[in-house]
DNA sequence: CTACGATCTCAAGTTAACTTTAGATCAAGA
DNA sequence: TCTTGATCTAAAGTTAACTTGAGATCGTAG
């Protein structure tokens, strides 16, 4: 694929993984604006297929699509995206990234601790026990990312 | 909060925030099994917010109910869970979080990559071309997740 | 030029994950 | 006991994210 190849709907569905609905639903969202052939076809460049691989990444993880258009919407559409385009970009979603690795790093170290503890009944165990604390400060929502006490 | 309390169902959706609805509703799905009062009204152990707890990080990360399901399938929900228990639980589930923990720190080191090597546009940039390599090896679907290169 | 597969638009259908509604019952204080 | 808010079930409605279907047009190999 050199840099200024131009593909159709079914070369990206086919390089992508995604199917052809769903690219053209991306554009009705507004996540890709994929220029047009003259009579109408729609042609892909490699900046639309790099953003159609963002969304299926970030969807992987949660994101909806009003949130990944958001994110995508400082990248330039017309022009070949700068070193600045991807700094605006990658900021807030950088935060957001960092907040789920480590919250998805403590879940899995919640799990280790806990089995590392050797107690055969979590009913004594200090991960199973630890919302006792927590508990005394009354009742109310908890919000539990980033809080996986209960 | 003390070990052997038992919590209604609208003071777990208070403790958890989740709807009361959306409680009932993992009931149904299976994720849950409260215990009734004598009148019918659902009576739930720690085990059940744990349970809850779990369902709402899990999603937060793209799961499915019927995967979580199946993940929680190892629980047991009468006795208390074991460490052995959650060692099996967590077995597979750690290894989808070790997974998607290093796709999400890819992501983000590419992002810092790109910005790190100063380039002005991404059609010249180390990150940008590599799936040029890629492209190498002929047509067909790409699956995207642990390759970002497109 | 003529097929014929790929693409087009627009509307309707689907699935997951809930929420809302309606009408009845439970449970705890006055 | 009475009342009032919490909970119950069952069924229907909602939203996001697509897919499917119908009928027309594009575009390229022959």
């Amino acid at each position: 694929m050199r840099a200024d190849d131009i593909l159709s709907i079914g070369q990206v569905a086919a390089r992508t993984g995604l199917a052809v609905s769903a690219i053209r639903y991306y554009e009705d969202m507004g996540l890709i604006t994929p220029m047009r052939a003259p009579g109408g076809n729609r042609r892909f460049r490699r900046a639309d297929i790099r953003r159609l691989s963002f969304v299926r990444i970030a969807q992987g993880f949660g994101f909806t699509l009003p949130r990944i258009a958001e994110l995508l919407a400082d990248l330039p559409e017309a022009r070949t995206p700068t070193a600045k385009d991807w700094r605006d970009i990658s900021e807030g979603f950088k935060q957001e990234l960092d907040q789920k690795i480590a919250t998805l790093t403590k879940l899995r170290d919640d799990l280790d601790g806990c089995i590392g503890c050797g107690c055969l009944s979590l009913e004594r165990c200090a991960l199973y026990n630890r919302d006792d604390t927590a508990a005394q400060k009354g009742d109310g929502p908890r919000y539990l990312m980033g809080d996986t006490s209960d």
